[in-house]
DNA sequence: GTCAAATATACGCTAATGCGCATATAAAAA
DNA sequence: TTTTTATATGCGCATTAGCGTATATTTGAC
């Protein structure tokens, strides 16, 4: 499994789509890390002003990582997310 | 090129690996991205605060993205880096 | 060691997160 | 449809990023 995100909202849905299929709710996903529900809705819905602390106990949660590489080139898809 | 993050310490690192590579200044991609250098500094130094808008800027401006996966055994040297 | 360049900090400010708490809205179940 | 569950919003509050500007500190070249 592996997903590339090149916006907030992007990680949003990547968070929630994991989040759903571990069947669990936001309300439980933020009692494991310490964090509001609407704390977790504000990141899936993919505010970008969210704080990479917030992230990172997100995909803790999730047990889910981040890894940082050199960009390929975009798909279409990607062009037309970005705004 | 790619590197596991699973702290706001570590992504800073990345960055600064990066844009050095590249032989750029905090000033000069501040200006890119239009990002102060005070902001690329705090960033660097792992800043848990830091917003996700603001990684992705300078990700962009170093032509980098961000993947996010299923964890991986965590080596050593991640286990140590985590607190 | 000296000096210039790069990075880390500081101050006052505005804006926005994340908090607790509560509720409206949407989605799923009965 | 009615009821329950889940998600999105709202308010007031404390905290903090990021802004401009400026400066201390560190690093690197000479």
């Amino acid at each position: 499994m592996i997903q590339i995100a090149r916006t907030p909202k992007q990680i949003g849905e990547i968070v929630r789509r994991r989040r759903q299929a571990q069947k669990q709710t936001q309300t439980q996903m933020g009692k494991q890390v310490r964090l509001r529900q609407a704390t977790i809705s504000k990141l899936e819905t993919g505010e970008p002003g969210t704080r990479l602390s917030t992230l990172f106990d997100v995909l803790t949660a999730l047990d889910l990582e981040l890894v940082i590489r050199s960009r390929t080139k975009s798909s279409p898809r990607d062009i037309e997310e970005n705004f």
